[in-house]
DNA sequence: ACACAGTCTGCAAGCGTTTACAGTCACAGT
DNA sequence: ACTGTGACTGTAAACGCTTGCAGACTGTGT
């Protein structure tokens, strides 16, 4: 099942063969037919292997994400799966479990063997990005660096909404959840503080946690220790363990405790009460990442001016609402 | 960065390097420093397309999941990809979005370039399995055929588990909301029907639905049209619609109706009522699978006699309890 | 008739590794 | 001194495909 055998069995050259697949138009209609058959008789295909290393280029992609189980990675995922397929592409999968050597040795490893490599908030340091990009083209997701090109979010404006929405529901003292350490985590935390200190709430932080449901059960006992009103998450999952863990205490969401999250996972939909939180329009930016990378892949120098952003918006649903009065902060409202 | 350059660096042969490489035991001590030397400076890695060209394999998997996004599958591939990575192999993944014309195509394409392939709930006919199965070592997940390797659950026995305890808590109506047609939803509709007819219950099927939130929220409709005190559902999201539309709808979970799912993803401990639902060990299922597709990429003959069997339980949340006196099914129970 | 362009095909040299085989060398045994 | 052994290294032929180059052929314009 070599070319070889199909070029003898349609009497053709090799070097017509492999037109027959790689530019069938270069090839008479009659010995194109020829050919085909033959390969089908053989149920030949060429060997990827042999042809990447012939033309110097696999048609894979990778992607390294930080937690495949996760929602948000997952939906990234899945649509960067699709547009690779639709373009030829096969994807390589790698889950760094927020381990940074781990990302980083997995990246590497996949570099050798793609034509570009997709990063989904990676948390390596910059000088390890930048090598990584001198191997293969890379295309980042929620990270940002100088000559590396990426697809971003306005997740510091939209974080602020949230912060407004709050506001606007009468909470004046809020405390972000952080999740592992990192340029999504940051983009959020000063997207809070900044909104806090513009608005006059008291902000206060408690973590970093993992970006799990369990964390948000167990994050839930330290907010209530810090007496808020409200509560920002740094997603959904850390969101949606804080609200198990608050009913179960016997706290009302929203009548106590507002919570917000981060990512809109099909999640936010599920849960009672449906929470409020910060889309980040996953599918797309997936979709965007393979054009993007796909681009640079090919040659066109895309991108790499300024990352192409992408709108996240507050999407308000049932678990926050208009804050009780304070519990005894000691401090009074307006006089 | 070939392996010439670190050859002649060296001083070496390339035979040597290529030695230091794959059996650094055949290698005098001196010899690879000074190679392992050259190789560094130069930052040279072995070209994987051309070691597999000549080696005859990639040193890369493939998995076929129905749904990237999908939890369960998620769980899977991530303990797929941990396993995987542990024993130096890279990871294909592809969705099929359960369109068994791109599964098809999409495992064809993968096993080209893979020494091995996991099939999770393949729902391609069986000549199809057998034709891949020519092509590369394949191991199935959730689905039985004669010849090819395959790790399972007793789902059958832990159906009918659910059923009893739906039977134990009174009920005597019970619909099946059925998933996508194949051998996954066959096993469960199976355990359902003759665990049903064996407690004298009255069963029916509504479906196929797709296994996703939305179609069970769609469901919950017609369940509440159907007049049952209970529901199986194919899976937890589908169950999770369910429950969500039948509380929107006054309905109370369990109370009036009771749920259950399967799969026991993170969702059933999530969502209120926390999820009474099948647990399948998803995570372990993925790591048998490799071990066994392991065994036979390295020519042990394992497994292909009988598959491994791991074992499904019931987990009893809150979403099942105590049947209601039955509407009005013209009906009394036992005189 | 002849030159020329255009279309199609084949030749053969890679692409970067691996590995069977053979060669070299040092050393131990006789 | 000679052979045998083992440890190490090099030679060179694959692995299966791509592609620049050139040759063969057909048809057109003059």
């Amino acid at each position: 099942m070599s070319i070889r055998k199909v070029a003898a069995r349609a009497g053709v050259s090799t070097a017509t063969v492999s037109r027959v697949f790689t530019q069938p138009r270069a090839v008479a209609d009659e010995t194109r037919r020829r050919v085909m058959t033959a390969a089908e008789e053989l149920h030949y295909a060429p060997h990827p292997a042999a042809s990447a290393l012939a033309r110097g280029r696999t048609c894979n992609l990778g992607i390294v994400v930080p937690d495949v189980s996760n929602s948000f990675s997952a939906v990234v995922t899945k649509a960067v799966d699709r547009q690779a397929r639709r373009e030829g592409y096969a994807l390589f999968v790698a889950g760094s479990d927020e381990v940074v050597h781990d990302e980083e040795a997995s990246a590497r490893a996949l570099a050798q063997q793609v034509d570009g490599l997709l990063l989904v908030s990676p948390r390596m340091p910059d000088d390890a990005l930048l090598a990584l990009a001198d191997m293969t083209p890379i295309v980042m997701l929620n990270r940002l660096l100088d000559g590396i090109p990426a697809v971003l979010t306005n997740l510091y404006e939209a974080t602020g909404h949230a912060v407004e929405h709050l506001h606007a529901l009468g909470h004046r003292t809020v405390v972000y959840l952080a999740g592992p350490d990192g340029y999504a985590n940051d983009v959020r935390l000063r997207g809070f503080r900044d909104a806090c200190s513009r608005l006059g709430m008291e902000a206060s932080e408690l973590g970093p946690f993992a970006a799990r449901f369990q964390a948000g059960v167990r994050a839930a006992d330290l907010v209530l220790a810090a007496s808020v009103t409200a509560v920002v998450a740094y997603n959904d999952e850390i969101a949606v363990g804080v609200v198990n863990r608050l009913s179960d205490r016997g706290i009302g969401v929203p009548s106590d405790i507002s919570v917000v999250g981060f990512d809109d996972t099909e999640l936010a939909e599920m849960v009672t009460p449906r929470l409020t939180t910060v889309r980040i329009p996953a599918a797309m930016a997936g979709t965007a990442a393979v054009e993007l990378l796909l681009d640079l892949v090919r040659g066109r120098d895309a991108g790499l001016a300024s990352p192409r952003e992408l709108s996240a918006e507050l999407v308000v649903r049932s678990s926050t609402g208009p804050a009780r009065v304070a519990p005894d902060t000691g401090q009074d409202p307006a006089p």
